[in-house]
DNA sequence: GCGAACTGTTGCCCATGATGCAACAGTATG
DNA sequence: CATACTGTTGCATCATGGGCAACAGTTCGC
């Protein structure tokens, strides 16, 4: 059975029964449903290998059987797979052309984050055109009442949402960060009335940082977009500029996700 | 690694590699990207199975890496077999109780079918009260030219892919299935102005189906559907007002599937 | 700038897990 | 009712998956 190449592709043998597991499912989304002997005919291997391929994926919910003894088909397990994946490729693709022109604008590091087992995950970045600029955070998950982009987050959940996200005792990271909560609910409110967040020394001194959120097609909040440099270059006379755009940025990326 | 039980599940221990190539995939899901050595740690092997592992993955485009020697994410592979697998389940769980009453209504078989590889494929079959019916159509794929569900796919395409959809000599399956290019195109006009497709003793003697077209958002037809029955029971007299229900019930699907 | 500490990647050898075989149970069909 | 199919299972074999050691590349602290 064909191992199909792609530009760069890895030389090396992958691991054949993982391969053929994967046609299986291609198998089963080309065709709908197939049976154990359809399969194995398909892949050119035995029917009880093509039984026992089956059955390690329907036992993780990637494939299901109607009824015992029937045929196969796709299972919810690849929608719950995909469902990560989607929602998040939509916002970075749909993000990241309005990302590119705010780091354009701005002259910073542009970011966007989600909010992922009660941190904020990065999940895009652009930088300025400044040689002076922050490491890459994406794929990093950082504290939320640190960062302008985990206040945005925090300050459109629910308080019972709110409370489950914040751990009893906030870390402190510098001097500056808040770690009194009714200090921080009180500057969350003020978050939302302004549409955006901003951190001054608060993760890491020298670090300056504001943030607006991304709304969905629900109205709820599924994003925040940030702009962050160093404090010499973001001054606060420059913030309320910066975070004017930054709002009117996340605003376009919040249309383009369909949201009212 | 712990194999997660489910009810009626299966004892025997899956394929090992199968199991650990689908947690990195959740793994991914979970948390966006990872590297090889987060992965291999989660999953409790050596980095460099875990490296073998998703490089498997990634040879079928379900894991990307960004750069080289960097994280991994999931891949559009996980897309593609979740669109073949979503858009199918919205039309069957959507098309499921619309089917069943007209099963009620009509007292014939009702089926669903889809446009696949040059065939109606049959997704869904909801059987009259009758003990005489027809046999189970789903996952079969059945020509387009000599079924009423295959017509309607037909009538709806452009002439660029009828053309590419046909062979250029019909099969012919009895005496009165029309093999004539001309003649069907003739035929699949009157479809589309009526606005549903029949067959008599075309596909095989003594079988007569009605079919109408299941439209989507976008106002393209993705399905139709059908009751179909002997010809004894099915007669000329009643064809029009079978062909009337089977058209205000596809007509509640497109409905449930947002078409205009 | 350099060394240490990490990462991802690779070749190799062997232990083990994937596999095919034979057989069985269940279902469909003529 | 017998035959011919299907899906499923226990077992023995061997081909492959896996860990190890090492390497190349990158990051980071001093």
């Amino acid at each position: 059975m064909g191992n199909s190449s792609r530009d760069g592709g890895r030389d090396s043998s992958p691991v054949q029964s993982v391969d053929r597991a994967v046609t299986v499912l291609e198998i089963l989304a080309r065709q709908g449903e197939a049976g154990v002997t359809e399969i194995a005919t398909e892949l050119g291997v035995h029917k009880s290998t093509a039984f026992r391929l089956v059955g390690a994926l329907e036992n993780r919910s990637l494939v299901t059987q109607d009824v015992d003894r029937g045929k196969y088909r796709l299972g919810v397990g690849i929608l719950r797979l995909a469902g990560a994946t989607a929602a998040r490729l939509d916002l970075v693709q749909e993000g990241r052309p309005v990302c590119e022109r705010l780091a354009q604008e701005v002259a910073e590091t542009i970011n966007l984050a989600v909010l992922a087992d009660q941190t904020a995950l990065y999940v895009d970045q652009v930088a300025g055109p400044s040689a002076l600029q922050t490491r890459n955070w994406v794929g990093q998950r950082i504290a939320l009442h640190a960062t302008s982009n985990g206040k945005v987050l925090l300050a459109y959940l629910t308080p019972g949402e709110r409370a489950a996200c914040l751990a009893p005792v906030l870390e402190r990271y510098t001097e500056h960060t808040i770690v009194d909560r009714r200090i921080l609910d009180t500057h969350l409110t003020d978050v939302r009335r302004r549409g955006y967040a901003t951190t001054v020394d608060e993760l890491e001194i020298g670090l300056t940082a504001v943030a607006a959120p991304v709304f969905n097609i629900d109205g709820g909040v599924v994003a925040a977009l940030s702009a962050s440099g160093p404090g010499f270059r973001l001054t606060q006379e420059r913030v309320p500029r910066v975070a004017e755009a930054v709002r009117r940025a996340a605003d376009e990326i919040s249309r383009r996700l369909g949201a009212p």
